[in-house]
DNA sequence: ATATATGCAAAGACTTTGCTATCGA
DNA sequence: TCGATAGCAAAGTCTTTGCATATAT
């Protein structure tokens, strides 16, 4: 898993890698630091930031980039899309099909939510950014 | 438009939201301070993020929160959605229609962005805070 | 052996906030 | 008039980074 691209597997990166898999609730790096912590309790919040990063451009996990103020990771690689709560900031996984068939209702089956935006984002690189690659 | 809400009609709202209407460019706080700045050489940063705080609650304006680090704004009421360039953080429009029905190409007609990823982010209130808020 | 990773702390980027003077309605 | 707002600067929050030491391979 990690002896791809000399990535060295310390037991930071191991355990953050198991911890995020575990937990479902697609924690921010201050989150799951202390959750790590209750194993490794030298772990410095740096490092967390330094492995997430790492990890999730190596594909071993996945950064989360939506709305709300921070950054938040997820373990699961599984294509799927996210509802996020305006008052509290949690985040849920929508169920599949979700996202697109139930526009109109303002419960999301399965997830208890009352729906009161969507979003949609494309993500890609621009005609300049693209020109400058190929020069 | 600002006499909703006891908000008063201070020169530097009015300039704010002219400025980001005729923008295009999705600007963040500080690229919006830059060009009122022209208009307004004492504004400070602290009144631009409070205004468009405070604009985008009412609904004169709209706050962008997308992947990315930076919050951005846009004068378009209109509902449309995104496109954001990994390389360089760009934002245009995506055109409508193309969100749904231009999955599977490369392209998005229109934009000349090459699509990497698609994301779709569901807000609402979450069965918690439901529960909370009709207590 | 040695290049990579860690821990720590300092620095950075972006945003919010407290305070006093000012100004719009 | 007088409460909302501006400007300014300080503080806050989240994230990144430099450096010396430790460690995985």
């Amino acid at each position: 898993m990690f002896n791809e691209k000399q990535l060295r597997m310390t037991p930071q990166r191991k355990i953050l890698v198991e911890e995020l898999r575990r937990l479902h609730s697609h924690p921010t790096a201050d989150e799951l630091y202390q959750v790590v912590r209750r194993r490794l309790p030298h772990i410095s919040l740096g490092t967390v930031y330094r492995n997430l990063e790492i990890l999730s451009r190596t594909g071993i996990i996945r950064k989360i980039e939506l709305g709300g103020a921070q950054r938040r990771f997820d373990g699961d690689l599984e294509i799927h899309q996210h509802i996020r709560c305006t008052e509290c900031g949690r985040i849920d996984d929508l169920p599949a099909g979700a996202a697109i068939t139930n526009c109109d209702q303002d419960l999301v089956e399965g997830t208890g939510y009352e729906v009161v935006e969507r979003r949609v984002e494309f993500i890609g690189i621009c005609p300049e950014c693209r020109k400058g690659k190929t020069e």
